[in-house]
Parts: C-alpha cells; sequence; structure tokens
DNA sequence: AATCCAATTTTTGCGTACGAATAATAGAGA
DNA sequence: TCTCTATTATTCGTACGCAAAAATTGGATT
C-alpha cells in the first residue's frame, strides 16, 4: 500500500486529499503537523509541503501563524462552486458532443446504460462512482486537456460537499433520468442542448444539496458563533 | 517595499509569481533552491515551499529530483488554455450581462470608452493594464467570487504566453472593436450574444498569439534540441 | 465578580545539516 | 569511434532544533 518511489509529501498530500473528498475529515477541521507528522512517520517537513499544496489547490484553508483547517465555505459560497461547476460541465459536454470520437461515445453510452441496475437496486455507492466516471469521460471527451484538468479539479475541491446530496430519497433516480437527456442530446450531435441539459442536472444537484446545507451545515469548531451578521 | 509582517515564503512567491507573470522569468528557466534562497537571503525552507505552491498552481514545473522551472508548454496546450479561457470568460460576460449592477455596467463602459485614446497613441502597455481591468471588471459582475478567483487564477496562469500577442501590429484596434462589440450586447441585455462575442474576441487573441508561438516559442534551455518529432 | 495584563504554553515558521538519488562525465572495451 | 559502465558531483528530500508569535490561563487590581 506504500509506494515507496513516491515523494514522501505527495504521499501525504495524496492521503489528506482522499480523507478531505471522502469526508472523513470535516470542513473546519484543525491539521496539526506533529499530529499529522506522527500518523504518516514523517517529519514535519513533507507535511507542511503537502499543506501547502493542498492550500494552494484550495482544499485547506491555512491562516498565517494560526494553523490549517479543512477549507469550510459558507452556503452562499458552495452555490457559487455548484454554479461555477455547471457551468463548466456545460462547455465540456458542448465541445465533447462535437469532438468525442465514436468510441468514446458509444463507451459513454455503456457506462449510462449500466448504471440503470444501480438506480433499481437503490445502491448509491455505486452510483457515486458511476457517476464520476460518467463525468470524467466527458471531459476527457472535450479532447482539451486543460479544461480537463479544470474540471476535475474543480470536481475534487466540491467533494467534501457533494457526498450527502445523493442521499436524497430518490435522487439517483433523478440524476440517471438527467443523465438520459444529455446523452440523448449528445446522441443527435446537438453541443448546444447538451450543455443546456448538463446544466440542469448540475444545478438539480445543488437544489438537493441545498436542502442538506440548509438544515446540516453549521460552523463546525468556530470560536464565536454569530448569530446576527453585520448590517 | 519590505513586507515585515508577511509570511517569508509567501513574499518568495509573490515575488516569483510577478516575474513569471511579466515575462522576465521565461518558460524553462530553472529555478534553482539554492540560488534562490540566495536572492532573498533566505533559507531553502522558505524557498522550497514557495516552490510547492507555484507548482500547485500551474505556474511552475516540478520535475522530482531534477529542479523547477518555469512551466513550459506545447503550443498545443497554450491553444487548449486559450480554448478553455476564451470559454470562462465567455460564460462570465454571460452571467455578468443578467448580473451586473447599473453602476457595474456604467463603469465598465466608462473603462472601455477610455481606451480609445489608447488605440489612438498605439500605447500597448497602457492598453495592456486597461484590458486587464476590463476583464477582471467582468469577472467581479458575476457576483460568483469562486467563478471570479477561478478565471483570474487562469488569466494570471496565462500572462507568460499572453505578453506578446498585443505587439502585433494593430492588434489592439482589433481588440477594441471587439470589446465594442461586447458591451454592446451587454448594453442590450443579450448575454447569449455578448458571450459569443467574449468568445470570438478571445479566439481572435488567441490566433494573434499562435502567429508568434509558430515562430517564436521554441523550447528554451533545453539539454537537446529534436529538429525532427517522433512519428 | 469582572476585566485586564502578564506569563506560560503550544504551535507555527525558519535555518541547517546530513543522507540519498539521479544525472553527467570520464574511462575502458569492443 | 561508439557504447556501456562506473564514479563523481550536484541537487533534492528529510529530519531536527531553535526562535517567534499567538492563544490560553492565572493572578492582580478595580
Amino acid at each position: 500500500m506504500n509506494d515507496e518511489r513516491m515523494l514522501l509529501s505527495d504521499q501525504i498530500r495524496n492521503a489528506l486529499t482522499d480523507e478531505i473528498a471522502s469526508g472523513q475529515l470535516l470542513p473546519g477541521s484543525a491539521l496539526d503537523e506533529t499530529l499529522l507528522a506522527a500518523r504518516f512517520n514523517a517529519s514535519r517537513t513533507p507535511v507542511r509541503e503537502a499543506l501547502r499544496e493542498l492550500a494552494a489547490s484550495g482544499l485547506v484553508e491555512a491562516r498565517p501563524r494560526r494553523g490549517v483547517i479543512v477549507a469550510r465555505t459558507t452556503p452562499e459560497r458552495i452555490m457559487d462552486m455548484f454554479e461555477a461547476m455547471a457551468e463548466i460541465e456545460a462547455t465540456c459536454v458542448r465541445l465533447a458532443t462535437y469532438r468525442m470520437t465514436p468510441l468514446e461515445r458509444g463507451e459513454l453510452i455503456d457506462l449510462h446504460n449500466a448504471s440503470a441496475d444501480m438506480v433499481a437496486a437503490g445502491d448509491v455507492d455505486a452510483y457515486d462512482a458511476f457517476n464520476r466516471k460518467f463525468h470524467e469521460k466527458i471531459y476527457l471527451a472535450t479532447h482539451n486537456s486543460f479544461l480537463a484538468e479544470q474540471a476535475l479539479a474543480t470536481r475534487l475541491r466540491m467533494a467534501a460537499f457533494r457526498r450527502t446530496q445523493l442521499r436524497e430519497s430518490n435522487r439517483i433516480a433523478h440524476s440517471r433520468a438527467e443523465h438520459q437527456a444529455v446523452i440523448s442530446a449528445i446522441a443527435q450531435g446537438d453541443g448546444e442542448q447538451a450543455a443546456r441539459n448538463m446544466r440542469a442536472h448540475m444545478l438539480n444537484a445543488a437544489s438537493a444539496l441545498a436542502r442538506y446545507i440548509a438544515t446540516v451545515m453549521r460552523r463546525p469548531s468556530d470560536s464565536a458563533p454569530p448569530p446576527a451578521p453585520a448590517p
């Protein structure tokens, strides 16, 4: 399990990325350098470098001389992120529609078809894994590696907040129906329509999440919770 | 000039960011840790952390055990970046058209009007500064801070490659005419048209740059310059 | 009893030294 | 003369230690 060839700081960064994206590390959690160094059997130096990289990618928040915490956002910012993600996804699927090879189109459709069983079985975890592959395949089909990387990075950054969203009752059924609409537009070669359908799909997902953040997302481990913001 | 309150690693990161974005440090230049440490009167530790952050943001390229160099890209990747930037800009101006306040709209138009003199005078540097402000004002007018940050970061990442593009004969006159088209669509409240005009504007800028990278952009300071690429 | 100031503690930030890995170079053999 | 190997030298990665800054706690004063 230990890639000895890989840089220690990169191993730590990847491990923390996974834990943040998977929700094991909740937003607001303090990331103590010494504790992490002990956990990974390393010195503080590689831990610090890993945290710096995570801060640069927006996954953690580094406050000078006050330590680093898992990135914590306001509901407004989460909605901003979702909107931006929706636009990126829409752009990707539009370009992909016009540029994907027949092979890529076939693979995407196969992938989509396979998700029917997961919905029928109510297997949220399997659907979540499929969903990631579905969207990432569209990124690659843009044949624009820079855009694909940007999309992937943004998706990763949102992972910590997206997790709960699929749990909502028959959200995955809705999700698959929306995928179907995207696939149909792709099959007809209508990139603009595919983009509109994808944007709607992402904004629906955002709405599903919004019903959570309104109730669950209270800023954890904050020093002073101000109930009344300044005018 | 020396912000003593600021973190040393952040000072170094900012200084290097400026030098890369301004073109003082050319793509492919080696960034020697020891040399940089001496230049900034610091040890290698903060230099390494600064370089890590720059690598995470894509401005430099870190090759394990082979040092870090200013990010060097292929012409294909530069075009990918321009296309992605064009799509981001198009998205921004579309959202901005629908959401900007009358005040913001007025300021944008004032800014645009002021650029006429620069074109008449052929002042490329002044136009370049105006151009940055023009685009950044549109980012902010989306009223989506995440999207604005993404757009800004992508623009910064491309800065090292964009510099020469405006030098082409009467490119700035063309640029201003394209801005005019964007402004007109905004004034009419037609976000979709504004987006199309902005996309065209960015792709025209890309074409202007492409005429350079075909002739000027040879990978500098490379060990072996291969004249004939592999099949 | 509450508030403010000071001291201690905890944690981050920076410097230095050592070890390891890779690339470059030189030498020998084919 | 070219190639392969070994050695050397440079550079990167890690660890540890010290210093500085912020948070917290305790004491004193109002």
